[in-house]
DNA sequence: GCAAGCAGGATTTTCGAAAATCCTGCAATT
DNA sequence: AATTGCAGGATTTTCGAAAATCCTGCTTGC
């Protein structure tokens, strides 16, 4: 693995973890120190991000966290909602046995390590992953490189909406988003489009909403 | 502007024409000479250029120009009617007089420079960008950032492989592009949504299938 | 007092060379 | 004859310093 895939993975991994928070300029020497490599890899890195818009630049005034906000998770969650929905339903029409081997694998993964509960860091990025391979396995068989490019771009933005509270309010009502991912795999096993397609519109918006009543405060005051 | 910033235009120019082929292995040295600068800046401009999949890479194997593909071509055109039918449709619940002056205005200079015809590379740069600016101004109400994002990445792609085929052929009778282009502005500002995406819809389709009967030979000789 | 202009330092951008890695073709061995 | 191993060259990747640009705070002139 070169520097620069490194450095990628490592700004990447930070700012949708929230450790380079949004709008934070990135310096050159600070990169260079806490990653510990020189100028050449985190600029090429820094350009892929930007590319992403993960983070943001101007010519001579260096890159910045791209910001976050709540308008910006509205539309990335009906867009997500648009890309994902035709992806499922044509996974659904697609998908062969391998496809559901591979839904009903990850969501036994996913509820393994979810069950496990969440006390490490470890933890934490052994859940993220099998949330994403379960969200993955179910669109994998639509046959559309473009829609699993949005599908992947999109997830990477909600993931650095939904990492904030990832630790459990107290006093919240805990949702049971497990029930939801196996009615989800349910629907989608069973080849009924509509009501998968409608599950997981439902899924990211109640997301959503819960993202917008716990982020409001938070965004009002910076 | 900057070295990188000229890297990132002229390579990506370069590819989109046709002037770097799919496929071909972009040698540092090489591109240092074609664009007359070092290493860095180029570096930069091929990672960005690979986040946008226009060029792929291998560690340690350097850059290579993305393959086209008929397949991709057609899961391109199918993934753009959905963004833009529904950019589309935003467009029109949203749109108010800048938006319907910003149509009309690019639809005009579009025909202006569709009807002057397209003899130097200058012609058919202006065209170029006056269709990118028509469809841009069809979408520009849709008030979602995501939805613009994704309309100019395949935009970029299309242009790839639309590009060959500017030049009319011989024998071929003339589609009536700026006819297309007119009913759909139409059917834009009269706000009848199902019309227009339905038309923007065949304008894409209509597209693609004069490309794969124009390049199927091409690509099944390479 | 206030705006314009300018030094000085900080920062980004670019270059050229060094380091690391890969590929090719040949030789040695089985 | 076929395969493995290795030298030599080609290529990519990375570094460290030089060049270019930007920002800050001061001075100067009005």
């Amino acid at each position: 693995m070169t520097l620069a895939e490194k450095a990628y993975d490592g700004l990447r991994h930070d700012i949708v973890t929230g450790a380079l928070k949004p709008g934070q300029p990135l310096r050159m020497a600070q990169l260079s120190a806490r990653y510990d490599m020189g100028f050449s890899p985190l600029r090429e890195a820094l350009n892929r991000l930007q590319a992403e818009r993960l983070v943001t630049s101007v010519a001579l005034k260096g890159f910045t966290v791209a910001p976050l906000s709540m308008a910006e998770m509205w539309d990335a969650t009906n867009t997500r909602i648009l890309i994902e929905g035709r992806a499922l339903r044509l996974s659904i029409e697609a998908g062969g046995d391998a496809w559901e081997a591979g839904i009903v694998g990850a969501l036994h993964a996913l509820s393994l390590q979810a069950a496990r509960g969440t006390v490490t860091d470890a933890d934490a990025r052994a859940l993220e992953a099998r949330h994403h391979a379960f969200h993955h396995a179910l669109l994998s068989a639509c046959g559309s490189g473009w829609l699993m490019e949005f599908f992947q771009r999109l997830y990477v933005e909600a993931e650095r909406y939904r990492h904030p509270m990832l630790a459990p309010q107290p006093g919240e009502p805990a949702r049971d988003v497990q029930a939801e991912h196996e009615a989800l795999a349910k629907a989608t096993l069973a080849r009924d489009s509509d009501l998968a397609s409608a599950l997981l519109a439902d899924h990211y918006r109640r997301t959503a909403q819960r993202l917008e009543s716990l982020m409001r405060p938070a965004v009002a005051a910076q």
